[in-house]
DNA sequence: CCTACCTATGCAACTGGTTGCAGTGCACCT
DNA sequence: AGGTGCACTGCAACCAGTTGCATAGGTAGG
């Protein structure tokens, strides 16, 4: 139920059309929030529904029009409503677990190749985050308000994945030793 | 996708009812990939329309009857084959992040707040993995096989919850100091 | 005694998210 | 000239997961 609020954030910072905002998911919130451009136009055009953004048609030459969305009063109103209602954690749901818990079952070796494969793959998340933290937060400890959240957000991505990686290594090794 | 995997795992380990199956997901894999008996109970029976399952009928007194689910050849077939089949990675979804990005839209201290109430919980639940660990993997560097598996699975708990708390950390002493 | 919870299965309605497809016109490369 | 890819919107079908409810007898506690 937050990809609505997702958006408010996004268009809060800065209008967009639906275009834009799929490509702002892809580039940030994305990393935390994932979604498509179908699901964004369909959720758009329900927050709509509900008063929450209002849009603006606009007109371009050599590509397809736009429509440009921005925050209404009810949607500030309903964005503030929902950052003070607690909601419960997330949960961990990862289907290397099942795998791993199956190890057994099959050619030893083949899940450990599953998990380093999950491992390069987090790894190069890590480096983009970490790219992305050098690149436009030179100095964190100088950071306030809105770029601080920004900032801590992408700290959460980076904690996660270093810890996801260092688990793979971990389960890589006892693998390793278990079949010799 | 990996429901079904989950419980041909769990199935493997020890045929059992749907019911037994929801109490062993509440209790271990669930922590890992949650599911509902609803859930369980419609996946079951389109695995067994799938041959992957089958069920006998055990009558008893007292209590309502319960199917007894154990796994086919064709189950352990498809366990085979999709333990060697690779899949994505999981990705990051938490609301938390959502909100921290949002919060200089709302009073200073309530999306804190939200963060304190996570960091409880996830507190909550990494003390319980660590409990299940110590009772039930008193020696984990003498484990082998399945045993082996199930304490990596564990540890892979642990140390998302032990990296979720410190960055929640990380998030509370950085807002605090950002307001003074 | 009444309430509440446990075992055990299941239906129905809904919400959220994914996948595949379709159309338009420009820009770039070969 | 032809293909790929980007910008921009959208429909339709599907799959996975959640929530609320129903049924039914047994056991434990106030």
């Amino acid at each position: 139920m937050a990809l609505e609020h997702a958006i408010l954030v996004s268009l809060t910072e800065r209008a967009g059309s639906g275009y834009e905002l799929a490509r702002r998911f892809d580039r940030s919130i994305g990393y935390f929030w994932p979604a498509t451009h179908q699901q964004i136009y369909r959720v758009l055009r329900r927050m709509e529904e509900a008063g929450w953004v209002k849009h603006t048609e606009i007109a371009q030459d050599g590509r397809p029009d736009k429509k440009i969305y921005r925050v209404s009063a009810a949607g500030r109103a309903e964005l503030s409503r929902w950052l003070a209602t607690p909601d419960d954690p997330a949960v961990l749901r990862d289907s290397l677990g099942v795998k791993l818990r199956g190890a057994s079952l099959t050619a030893p070796g083949l899940v450990r190749q599953e998990v380093e494969r999950h491992r390069a793959e987090h790894a190069t998340r890590l480096e983009l985050y970490r790219g992305i933290a050098h690149r436009d937060f030179p100095k964190p400890a100088k950071l306030h308000g809105r770029d601080l959240h920004q900032y801590l957000v992408l700290r959460g991505g980076i904690r996660a994945e270093e810890s996801f990686v260092a688990w793979c290594d971990e389960v890589i090794d006892a693998l390793r030793k278990d079949k010799s």
